[in-house]
DNA sequence: CCACCACCTG
DNA sequence: CAGGTGGTGG
């Protein structure tokens, strides 16, 4: 969609590029229909959305963790082999409606287990020892799972506003959205030069894209503390469960003290990073599917990898949301692990990894994906190498996305729901596990400078948004945004250097001042901004480089370049054309990897 | 007064 | 890029 904007915009012109450009028609020619072709590359849509489910994964897998511990412990010790009961077979969904679904649960979960421990008659079949009681205490833990479960399954839906009229637009002001409105059209009437077929191009490009960033930034987001406080409940409630569970179990079962660890031991260790100590994979393995729990979408096995290997963390991409948007890559992010209390201090370094594992998807399809453009257009930097080398980086283990799993993507309504509360829990995390710096490091310089491919001049709300692992306070937010400020000179610098020497050339066209991805411009700022190419240029940054061109070819055209303040209607122009930042760029774990050193 | 900006300088 | 300055707007 926007990407083959410039080129549109080049074409008839030769003499265009002639200036601002080396080389150009006939391969602009051909970038362009090569463009054609193939899809845009630009904001979202394109990665496959949604792997919040992961964060459930870790929750299941806690779950699990205790379900087998408790599993083996019965197994073990009573020898009973009567194969529980499926429960609810999906107990996904992890609501966001806090309200009800935690009062509910109060009520039923609560009273039940703490409940006397009157037998189900199903359950007291069967010789055993100590049979009954612990045979109850599983039987009510897996009754409150159900519970749970069904409950979390019945929240009423979550405002999910996608598809309401009256969803929860504006993330953004207002104000905000009328400045880019406005500026569209402004831009689209100025482009709409009726001798300038091709712009018309250009401003539809333009149009549809920044509809769509537009609409992307306004997605929603729902309740964000009413999903954290519905999910710390739900996971006090069944630790709770879980840990009494496990208590009585051993209390009764076993007859050596000392062969219990203390109830917090034992329930918490299982998701601990390189948490071995499960008692016996073969007991496990044996029976891990027969709770209901294990009916769960994604079963996985919990000390299978996750604690050392990580490259099980691949698992919960088989689910069917897989597909991950940027968006959603950056809040799931953060959450699933700084958010999980049970996990007692995970090292950063395990924790890295994994996010690293999850943030693989994510930039993958966005920004690394080059373009057929960029090998024909590019020649100097062969930047098709340096991005796929960005790539492996960014993803070494983890499974590609396959078409296959785009399949699956569609499913499930309440992925949508589920992806919804994590990310609303996500959003509301802070980011406790990622230590937060004091200053500025030059991964967050890097970082800055790409971000200014989308932002010129970004708010220090929006800086402080976007460098989430930065302690802000008066003297960083300054510097920080003095590096924008410089960003700018220089940009402006440029802008003004190649508006200039276009005019001694004998331009007299504005629209033909185009900045392109081989245009010598662009090489410059690319320089200066993407030092080594690692970044695919955003296409919105050369529409704004160049409307910002043809603007100061304007003004020096008709001799406004000797008012002392001609630049600042141009300034105020280009100050109203930020962009939506990727959400990626949220994820302080993105920069780390991205932007170290 | 503060935050932010552009400009200039090193 | 950081410091310093002057201007501006809330």
């Amino acid at each position: 969609m926007d990407l083959p904007t410039a080129s549109v915009l080049l074409s008839p012109q030769p003499q265009a590029c002639s200036h601002l450009a080396e080389p150009c028609m006939e391969r602009e020619r051909s970038s362009f229909t090569q463009e054609l072709g193939r899809d845009s590359t630009f904001p979202r849509g394109q990665l496959p959305s949604s792997s919040l489910t992961d964060a459930d994964w870790f929750w299941d897998e806690h779950i699990q963790a205790k379900r087998a511990r408790v599993e083996t412990i019965v197994r073990g010790m009573c020898l009973s082999p009567s194969p529980l009961a499926p429960g609810s077979t999906r107990a996904r969904d992890s609501s966001c409606c806090p309200e009800k679904a935690r009062e509910r649960k109060r009520k039923q979960s609560l009273p039940v287990q703490q409940g006397s421990l009157k037998a189900d008659p199903a359950w007291d079949q069967g010789p055993r020892k100590g049979g009954p009681p612990v045979k109850e205490q599983l039987h009510l833990l897996k009754q409150q799972l159900r519970h749970l479960q069904a409950h979390i399954l019945q929240a009423p839906e979550p405002s999910t506003p996608i598809q309401g009229p009256g969803g929860s637009e504006q993330r953004k002001g207002p104000l905000r959205a009328k400045q880019r409105n406005s500026l569209r059209s402004s831009l689209c009437t100025m482009d709409n030069d009726p001798q300038q077929g091709p712009n018309k191009d250009l401003c539809e490009a333009m149009k549809t894209r920044m509809a769509e960033v537009k609409h992307q930034s306004e997605e929603p987001m729902f309740c964000p503390s009413g999903a954290q406080v519905l999910l710390e409940i739900l996971r006090k409630e069944l630790s709770r469960a879980v840990s009494q569970a496990v208590d009585s179990v051993l209390q009764q079962v076993l007859l050596d003290p000392l062969g219990h660890l203390t109830q917090q031991d034992r329930s918490f260790q299982g998701l601990a990073p390189g948490g071995r100590s499960q008692p016996s994979p073969s007991g496990r393995g044996a029976y891990k599917d027969t709770l209901d729990l294990a009916t769960l979408p994604r079963t996985v096995q919990p000390q299978a990898g996750f604690p050392l290997g990580n490259l099980s963390l691949t698992r919960p991409l088989d689910s069917p949301m897989c597909p991950i948007s940027p968006r959603e890559v950056s809040k799931l992010y953060q959450s699933p692990l700084s958010n999980y209390p049970l996990t007692t201090v995970p090292s950063h370094i395990q924790e890295n990894k994994i996010l690293r594992q999850l943030l693989g998807h994510g930039p993958k399809g966005h920004w690394s994906v080059s373009p057929p453009q960029d090998s024909s257009s590019q020649s100097h930097s062969s930047p098709k190498s340096t991005q796929q080398h960005w790539v492996l980086s960014q993803q070494q283990l983890p499974l590609p996305f396959t078409p296959a799993h785009e399949e699956n993507r569609p499913l499930l309504p309440s992925v949508k729901m589920e992806q919804d509360s994590l990310q609303a829990v996500a959003d509301s995390l802070p980011f406790s596990s990622i230590h937060i710096q004091e200053g500025l490091n030059p991964g967050h310089l890097k970082k800055a400078k790409l971000m200014f491919f989308f932002t010129r001049y970004p708010s220090s709300n929006l800086l402080k948004a976007y460098f989430p692992d930065v302690q802000f306070n008066r003297c960083i937010t300054s510097q920080m945004i003095k590096w924008f400020s410089n960003f700018r000179e220089f940009y402006y610098i440029q802008m003004e250097k190649y508006a200039r020497q276009a005019i001694s050339e004998g331009v007299t066209n504005p629209k033909m001042l185009v900045v392109l991805r081989d245009s010598e411009l662009f090489r410059v700022l690319n320089m200066h901004y993407n030092k080594g190419n690692e970044f695919k240029v955003p296409d919105c940054f050369l529409e704004i480089a160049s409307l910002t061109l043809q603007e100061f070819f304007r003004a020096m055209s008709v001799g406004k370049d000797s008012d002392p303040s001609w630049k600042k209607p141009i300034y105020k122009i280009i100050s109203k054309l930020d962009n939506d930042i990727p959400e990626i760029f949220k994820s302080s774990n993105y920069s780390l990897e991205l932007f170290r050193s």
